[in-house]
DNA sequence: TAGTTGACCGGAA
DNA sequence: ATTCCGGCCAACT
């Protein structure tokens, strides 16, 4: 049984490319599905590059934040694997 | 141990 | 359509 963070790890470090899932979803695949905050929170403090949180966005569509270089990288980063 | 914070969400005004 | 409020869970101080 591995904690709530590394299965969160986890789930963002398998999202395939040009595919992006919202907190919501993975929480609920973490098996919180009210831990949205927490995920966002991890996130936040987790800086492994072997996640690619770029592509975690919110329920509503948007982009949201991101800790390297902004949400404006963010979303080119999206929009660049998605037409790819 | 307890209180505060946050890359959120959904409903209400 | 936009703005405000409460709730939810893990990490941080």
């Amino acid at each position: 049984m591995k904690t709530f963070t590394e299965k969160v790890l986890d789930i963002v470090r398998g999202i395939p490319k040009g595919k992006t899932l919202t907190y919501a979803e993975v929480a609920l695949q973490a098996g919180n599905p009210g831990a949205v905050r927490a995920v966002g929170s991890i996130m936040k403090k987790n800086y492994d590059p072997t996640v690619p949180c770029h592509r975690v966005i919110r329920a509503n569509g948007t982009v949201g934040e991101y800790n390297r270089g902004g949400s404006e990288a963010k979303a080119r980063l999206l929009r660049f694997e998605r037409e790819n």
